[in-house]
DNA sequence: AACCAAAATGAATGTCATTCATATAGTGAG
DNA sequence: CTCACTATATGAATGACATTCATTTTGGTT
């Protein structure tokens, strides 16, 4: 049931069917179980149609484009993300929780990110939710106003690259034929400490080396901003 | 003159034409020129070949597939990446120019991005010849063998995500009709400090608001990095 | 019972990437 | 010089896709 009031206005004008057959909530449901099945190659408006025992067509009455459709996935996806250690915890400890959480759900919607990235919050319910959560978090730590928005791009920047990495093929650093030009590279590829470390619960096991890269980059954004919260705000560069 | 080993080879299985008139080289450079006129929507395989007074199947003697031609045009990018700072330089400052460097030319290419981010360095070039370079840079800086490219990949994944940012609206983060939903967000939005700080070159002149979440990130993971240089490799979350 | 607007339909359109059978052209071997 | 070989170019065809449109169906309101 997301955002009935547009709905009841419009059926207060006219006549009106009262069971929805078809709307915003269960396209996206549809689309979801489709993403889960086939992947995003496989969410097709036909697919999307038939999955919902309708004509293509149909679904122009409740979406204006296919972007719409990813829209609505996009703003659900975020109900997913936790927020809820920026209620009471610490901001370290809150970051954290939410970064992990926010890069596992999108690394499995790669998808969407240059739609989200690009697109305006206006008409995503959870995705301003979500925000203000956050803001709400920077802003109990004490965080300089002006610089809130700033580091939550850095850090959302981040995570969207990140979410990409967990999709990497494990041999995408070999360099074939070109290691003889690469040697210092090969050598650090091939030194790579991956399966150490722990992993995203805190527990003793092997991790991919997405999350080992994810961990050590967060940590580092999180320990740097602290430390530059309330500095001036700098872009330089040499 | 893109490795014309190769080339030369297979010429010397049999007869060949001596010009040829299609080739990688060739097909990256048109990429180009369509990606610069029309943007990535332009770049179409039929308009590709209509730019080589070609035709549309003839491609396909020299690509596999249209993301074959992506592929070349990121090689071709990944060439542009300013490494200059990591040959003599002090550490910091030669990943503050490489990574500006490297998300100004991806962020008029973030088509790219998906791509690159997943597919192996095998057979570009370019590519590995940058990663060479940022390796041994790191590795004159003393950095722990094992921890390279987790420090890079994660460098690369905030540089990457930073890119779609770049493209994003001034409006983007406008809550409109949510805005009384979210107060301290709308409030931490509008009291953004945008235009203020200094640019990607030190000079005094008002920079975008992405340009100066770049720049905050950027020297938070900068520090922090460093910080955590030599640190065992963690990926701890609560 | 008639009306009206939302919603569903089926056919059609235009844009893609990609494939395939065929034709061409230049080169080394005879 | 000529034949055969091979890379490369061609044009037509295919199939997937999002989207549009004229038309019909549907069901509550009057």
């Amino acid at each position: 049931m997301e955002n009935g009031a547009p709905a009841v206005e419009a059926r207060r004008r006219a006549g009106r069917p009262p069971h929805p057959v078809l709307g915003p909530g269960r396209i996206t449901k549809a689309a979801l179980r489709l993403i889960a099945r086939d992947g995003y190659k496989g969410l097709t408006m036909s697919a999307l149609a038939r999955l919902l025992n309708v004509a293509p067509s149909a679904l122009y009455n409740h979406v204006s484009s296919k972007q719409d459709v990813l829209l609505l996935v996009e703003d659900h996806l975020m109900a997913g993300v936790d927020i809820s250690g920026f209620e009471a915890g610490p901001w370290h400890q809150a970051v954290r929780g939410w970064a992990w959480s926010y890069r596992n759900v999108f690394a499995r919607h790669t998808p969407l990110i240059p739609v989200i990235a690009v697109l305006p919050v206006t008409n995503a319910p959870q995705t301003v939710k979500m925000y203000e959560a956050v803001t709400a978090g920077f802003h109990a730590a004490g965080w300089p106003p002006d610089q809130i928005i700033d580091a939550i791009v850095a850090l959302e920047s981040f995570i969207f690259g990140s979410a990409f990495d967990v999709n990497a093929p494990a041999e995408i650093f070999n360099a074939g034929e070109l290691a003889a030009d690469a040697p210092l590279f090969t050598q650090a590829v091939a030194s790579r400490a991956s399966g150490s470390g722990s992993g995203p619960g805190g527990d003793e096991r092997p991790v991919s080396p997405s999350d080992t890269a994810f961990g050590l980059g967060l940590e580092a954004l999180i320990d740097g901003l602290w430390a530059q919260r309330a500095l001036a705000p700098k872009a330089r560069h040499p």
